[in-house]
DNA sequence: CAATTTTATTTAATAAGTCTAACAATTATT
DNA sequence: AATAATTGTTAGACTTATTAAATAAAATTG
């Protein structure tokens, strides 16, 4: 039985951002999170009272917040999805890695984590056969960008 | 100098549409717009109201709608950007057709052209390297998916 | 510990996109 | 041409996500 209930891409990006929070400091706190998303900290209120109803975060009023096991799941995958789409933007097409890491910010919520982990293989499969083949970075570069 | 105003992934979908109908039709009405889309026509007119302001098509009242220069050279570059991503997820990533299609229409308003041409480019190249490895579709399927 | 600063919440407002329902215009049918 | 059917528009409501401003709670500091 797959997650029925699909979040929206900005309470994602909460979960996520309260994960990598989560995992420097002990607890995440409403700042943490605003400064982190660039968002006003009444947003991330608004939205921590969603996740709470959703049973994804335990939060009580003017207190610290910490992912439920289902909110650190979904956490977690969407930071899996989002290493995985960033690498394959930065490495294999080369994008700025600003750009690569916004782009994939987008993407990790369209994606499900199978297609993730396909992407990831094809990454590896593209180092591999550059390797292989001898490829430079500037032929592979060439390679990219060259209309048909 | 690039185009500054960017669209709402919404607005790009009914551009999109709009010029996939004219292609077919001489122009588009706001019911193939609706069908197309599978949404109301009263959104149609409330997105082509929107359109219109942005001179991206043109259109009167009651009347048929035709897209702009400036509209359809979005339209057109969304599509092949759609299609890019399609042929990436169904034929590279081995997805469901109605799958890779769904996908492609979300992530065709993130990357720009130019990511797309580099997508083309990854999946001939892959393609290529799977002939000249004699790597067969199982063993390509089987490779994806696998956790390393 | 009282005052100040920082952090958090609530409320009201805005924006985009959608829907339903009522109405209007156009087109087709007899 | 009158009626019916289809197509298109308007208005108002709803949802999600955001903000700013007012208020409240907690933490810091002198």
């Amino acid at each position: 039985m797959k997650n029925i209930q699909k979040l929206t891409p900005s309470l994602e990006n909460y979960l996520e951002a309260i994960l990598f929070i989560e995992t420097r400091n002990r607890v995440a706190r409403v700042k943490d999170i605003a400064d982190h998303l660039k968002v006003q900290m009444s947003s991330v209120t608004v939205a921590l009272k969603n996740l709470k109803e959703k049973d994804l975060v335990n939060y009580e009023k003017n207190s610290f917040i910490i992912l439920t096991e289902k909110g650190k799941t979904i956490a977690a995958n969407t930071q899996r999805k989002h290493d995985i789409i960033r690498y394959f933007m930065e490495n294999i097409l080369l994008l700025k890695p600003s750009v690569a890491d916004t782009t994939a910010c987008e993407i990790e919520h369209i994606i499900d984590i199978d297609t993730a982990v396909k992407i990831s293989n094809c990454s590896d499969f593209i180092n591999e056969m550059k390797k292989k083949s001898g490829i430079s970075e500037k032929e592979w570069e060439t390679l990219l960008i060259k209309e048909n």
